[in-house]
DNA sequence: GTAGGGTTAG
């Protein structure tokens, strides 16, 4: 092809194809130019997304100072000792906005991360938010220092800052890394940080546990504990989930008549699991006689169940049977939404079929009222690029700057609401709409929450 | 985090 960004799966990805080759600009019509050339812009050295104004001067300075100081390799202690005896650093207070911008960049250098943390802790006037805390716990979890995590959380435990979320994160760090009986010492144990167990904590550890595929396990202790802990639905779904997860659907159906004799009904989740067990082996009859089932049981399949099916379908190469479950979802009255779309188009791209790809991007979804959002664009120009029609995966970076142009609108509304000018309600109104239909979601609440205030 | 994308870049 002649173009020379052979896979394109994101804005990031050309972007980067650019840098690495400033060539192949020459290749891209004049509106991609003018993107490429903003987002150059708006990436400063250190990847920060967005220019900074005068208003974080301090923040970034401080930023600057720090980050310099700490440089690599070095052992967590090494950096604290090398940032309390700085001078300049001398002159940093420390605030939580500092701490949590650190901690962000920090993200995958946990030495770094808690030699900053540890800095910030050493001033007697200062106390790490909750936020922080739970970063820092992350952080050290991800890396896998368990024992750091421990001592982190048991400072934690002293503030009395552990919530049920914290402890959540923890066990699934101790499971994601094979060592479940932690994560169900930390249950044995939650009284010490002031927590309850009960059905939700209960459910936690055993979603933890099913999720890292240890379901025998989860199950041995769920029969110990439900003597004293009632169990809810979503505890049984929770266990169909896991059965199917590992491919043993017999107990996922054992589970279903196991949660009908406690008296919770079946839901389109529990369903839902086990239809995608089915779709995994491909054995679409089981699937259908499923959908009937449901149906049976007044328990209308969703636009879940009908994505699971249909991305199955697609993958054995079933597209005019795709079809065909699209057809019947929008008889059942089943709305899709976006990312039932993109998995269609998704699908309908690997399938090679670009003209039907395009008539649901054109025309399916404007018709539904469905707004792309940024994979809808991914799938199109991946598509396009694959099958070498550089044209067609212009055209989606036309419409893909459009709205990259909203989300600056948004940066520049939110660096005015933190300079205390307010916006107008019109203004608000207009962003919002915009906002909305591209799914910038949290742009959306945060917009909607300053509305109220107006 | 009780269920659904994102070719396989390095």
């Amino acid at each position: 092809m002649g173009l020379k960004l052979p896979k394109v799966t994101s804005m990031q990805s050309i972007y980067r194809a650019v840098v690495h080759d400033p060539s192949c600009i020459c290749c891209l019509p004049l509106a991609s130019r003018t993107l490429f050339s903003s987002l150059a812009t708006c990436h400063d050295a250190e990847g920060r997304e967005f220019p900074h104004r005068e208003q974080s001067q301090d923040l970034t300075r401080s930023v600057d100072i720090l980050t310099a100081k700490i440089g690599k390799g070095n052992s967590e202690e090494d950096i604290l000792r090398s940032l309390i005896s700085d001078e300049a650093v001398n002159g940093i207070h420390p605030s939580q906005n500092l701490i949590n911008r650190l901690l962000c960049r920090y993200k995958n250098d946990w030495k770094s991360a808690l030699g900053i943390f540890k800095w910030a802790s050493f001033h007697s006037n200062f106390k790490h938010s909750q936020e922080s805390y739970d970063m820092m716990v992350d952080i050290l979890g991800r890396m896998k220092v368990m024992e750091k995590m421990g001592e982190i959380l048991e400072e934690m435990r002293e503030e009395s800052l552990i919530t049920l979320d914290t402890i959540a994160k923890v066990m699934r760090r101790f499971a994601g890394t094979r060592q479940w009986k932690d994560a169900v010492r930390i249950f044995d144990d939650l009284q010490i940080f002031d927590l309850e167990k009960n059905t939700e904590s209960m459910n936690v550890l055993l979603d933890t546990l099913c999720k890292e595929k240890f379901v025998e396990q989860a199950r041995e202790i769920y029969v110990e504990l439900k003597h004293y802990i009632a169990p809810n639905a979503h505890t049984f779904n929770i266990f169909i989930h896991g059965w199917c997860k590992i491919r043993r659907v017999e107990e996922a159906h054992w589970t279903i008549q196991e949660m009908k004799g406690y008296g919770c009904r079946p839901c389109v989740i529990s369903y839902s699991n086990i239809i995608q067990c089915y779709c995994q082996e491909q054995n679409f009859d089981r699937v259908y006689e499923l959908l009937d089932e449901m149906q049976a049981q007044n328990c209308s399949p969703n636009v879940i169940t009908y994505t699971i099916i249909m991305c199955a379908l697609a993958k054995a190469k079933k597209i005019d049977e795709a079809f065909q479950l699209v057809e019947r979802m929008n008889s059942t009255g089943c709305k899709p939404d976006t990312l039932f779309y993109n998995s269609f188009i998704y699908a309908l791209g690997r399938a090679g079929r670009i003209d039907n790809a395009m008539h649901v991007f054109k025309v399916a979804m404007p018709k539904a009222g469905v707004a792309p959002n940024t994979s809808t664009y991914n799938s199109m120009i991946s598509m396009f690029c694959f099958y070498a029609q550089e044209e067609g995966a212009f055209g989606i970076l036309k419409e893909m700057e459009d709205s990259d142009r909203c989300k600056w609108a948004f940066v520049l509304f939110e660096e005015m609401v933190d300079q205390d000018i307010v916006p107008r309600y019109r203004t608000c109104r207009l962003l919002l709409d915009e906002v909305n239909r591209i799914n910038m979601y949290e742009a959306a609440e945060k917009i909607e929450i300053l509305m109220k205030k107006l």
